[in-house]
DNA sequence: ATGGTGGGGTACCCA
């Protein structure tokens, strides 16, 4: 007997606008789980009368005015599990985390949304890039002190580690989201206990993006993406395929990012 | 080299 989840992941940039695409988004991956950040909605506003209609009718939320926030929707129930660190001593929305009680035992579900950084490399000068990379080594360092097991960590953590996950290495060595000092955080932080459940489909000198910049015109003209959102796992779970839902970057009034599904073993 | 486009919320901040 296998048993699946299906476990989607999108950087929506505003639950509320664009509510409407939730349902094309479960049209096209079926997902029993979707994380979301950037939904930039207080808890008190969160829609939570229309997630039941869409069939999610158990989720988390984690919001506040204006920026960042996050949420995991579910079709099968889920608790919030307590107590988890306020990432660099900051309650900004960037992190929830559900437990699922299953079969073969509980598992657990991490949705980041790390700091996008700014725009200089460089934390002497630009303190949302310390930001950045201090969130990163905090998490790399809450799981080593605490390994995960049955554990998917999915989200949009807005560094692209591969030199095939952007479209210019060389060009973008010195843009945040792709310098080396955030690529070593980002894989020493996998590096604890999990698994790049995506590429491990995909040899790595093939490009993989899941998000496009707004300030292209022709996006897929020029395709210079980058792969910012992932999905880990542990290894005593399965990566059993994953789809990068790109149309979505063609749908009306949609997000710069597009939804990433993994079916997992569990 | 620069600026290009979006969302939130109503002046800019953030991506």
């Amino acid at each position: 007997m296998s048993n699946t989840l299906r476990i989607a992941t999108w950087n929506i940039n505003s639950l509320r606008l664009r509510l409407p695409l939730l349902t094309r988004l479960v049209e096209a991956l079926n997902p029993d789980i979707i994380c979301l950040q950037e939904t930039k909605v207080p808890d008190e506003l969160f829609p939570d009368t229309t997630l039941p209609e869409l069939g999610y009718p158990h989720f988390l939320r984690k919001g506040m005015k204006g920026y960042n926030g996050v949420a995991i929707l579910s079709r099968v129930p889920i608790k919030q599990v307590p107590d988890m660190p306020l990432w660099c001593g900051k309650d900004d929305c960037r992190h929830i985390a559900a437990q699922i009680d299953l079969p073969r035992g509980p598992l657990i579900v991490h949705n980041f949304y790390v700091p996008a950084g700014g725009d200089e490399p460089d934390r002497a000068i630009n303190v949302k890039f310390g930001h950045k990379l201090d969130l990163v080594a905090e998490a790399t360092a809450w799981f080593r002190a605490q390994p995960p097991r049955r554990a998917v960590l999915v989200g949009d953590l807005n560094i692209a580690p591969l030199e095939h996950d952007v479209w210019g290495h060389k060009q973008l060595l010195k843009v945040v989201s792709h310098t080396p000092v955030e690529v070593k955080g980002l894989l020493e932080w996998q590096s604890e206990g999990f698994i790049d459940a995506v590429r491990q489909h995909v040899p790595h000198e093939q490009k993989l993006y899941t998000w496009w910049s707004y300030r292209n015109r022709d996006w897929r003209l020029s395709d210079r993406g980058r792969r910012l959102d992932h999905v880990w796992i542990t290894p005593d779970l399965t990566s059993n395929g994953f789809e990068i839902l790109k149309d979505a970057r063609d749908w009306p009034q949609t997000s710069d990012h597009v939804p990433v599904c993994v079916e997992v073993g569990v």
